[in-house]
DNA sequence: GTCTATAGTCGGATAGAC
DNA sequence: GTCTATCCGACTATAGAC
């Protein structure tokens, strides 16, 4: 199927793609510059334009990539937990088991990877500073997960308010978020040069920890 | 009294710290311009460096200043917790209740007051993507709060481990920072225009409800 | 102290050769 | 499709009049 033609043409794009997602992750959309993508993709910087129409049109293409990215981690469990229906005692256990399932999945990915950690700075920074590129990380990424966690605490709580599950559901993913959005301030508190897997299965611990003792009080 | 004075009657330098703190707020330090703040706060650009030896300068004072205004926020409670000291059962109830209080204080001012809302965003970025303000934030604001909380962890859990406690309380702490950070997320998700009294009596409630059962679950 | 005018710099986009 | 050269706009900072 594939033509030669067609791989040199993905070549560019693509490599413009990776050296986009860590420019725009380490400086922010407005410090990273065309200059330094282009640089660091090693193409010229007329390209930019030429492929995606620009700056802006280099940004939405990164989003795009990196809904899809983080989509593929998580779509099993999403679309588990739309599927199925629990009830009873056993049904709260098994969405308990579910959710910590999910948390832990998000903590790798936001947390552990080191590509997760310019993905998840680009989607921080898009819901702190929404760009007209955050719909699409609504729609494709925070909506779904969002849902699928307050679902899971509708279950385990017998609280059938959406409204309290989903808030409820934000603070839980927010210990999370800590870890992500204040990594500086953690690393300078304990005197460490990084999350080195130790600090990340403590983090990990904790977290389930958490979340399992407050949803159990809830039950 | 009478220092409930209008912006007219401010001085040049503090009505360009009050627009900065807006506009710096807003749209962060790259994408704010030093023409949109002198044009806020309704003073010749050539003002900024004469009175703060520029943009960076600025945002410095900013910085400071808004690090002070936090001091002030939770000074006493700091204050307490460093100089008490906590035992037994009756000790432990003490500490929990001081560490809601301070969770109170926080939630108030980064999810509450529109004031606090822009301060906020400010320090959240610096714990993003800090410049060299971050130091004075650290210091000043962060540090302190992480000790106070994981202090009180100590306490209530009887877990000796400062590494432990310092984890716990980030990840505790995490529950206030997601309805700052992903504002935009819980809005749209509950269809919300913003986060009015009502709204700001259930996210309290809540956040306190997880602390309270969590650590209880520790204690 | 505050203004106008402008210098100096930088980043994104484009034209046109190859 | 990819390159070089260049343009244009926007921004910060400064010089100097008042």
């Amino acid at each position: 199927m594939g033509q030669d033609e067609v791989k040199s043409e993905l070549g560019t794009q693509e490599r413009l793609l990776e050296a986009a997602m860590d420019i725009f992750g380490r400086d922010g959309y407005e410090s990273a510059t065309t200059r330094n993508i282009a640089r660091e993709a090693g193409v010229n910087i007329a390209a930019i334009p030429y492929y995606f129409k620009g700056k802006e049109g280099l940004y939405r293409a990164v989003i795009t990539h990196i809904v899809q990215m983080a989509e593929t981690q998580i779509s099993d469990l999403v679309q588990a937990i739309s599927n199925l229906t629990y009830t009873g005692d056993r049904g709260k256990e098994q969405a308990l088991a579910t959710l910590v399932k999910m948390m832990e999945k998000i903590i790798d990915f936001m947390v552990g990877s080191s590509q997760g950690q310019r993905v998840s700075r680009i989607i921080l920074r898009e819901q702190m500073y929404p760009t007209t590129a955050y719909e699409l990380i609504f729609k494709g990424f925070m909506e779904p997960v969002l849902n699928s966690v307050s679902t899971l605490i509708i279950v385990i709580t017998e609280d059938p308010s959406r409204r309290t599950a989903t808030l409820r559901a934000m603070a839980i993913i927010g210990q999370i978020l800590a870890f992500r959005v204040a990594r500086e301030t953690v690393v300078r508190s304990l005197d460490l040069k990084g999350y080195d897997p130790d600090e990340m299965d403590e983090i990990r611990r904790i977290i389930l920890e958490h979340t399992k003792n407050l949803l159990r009080s809830l039950m």
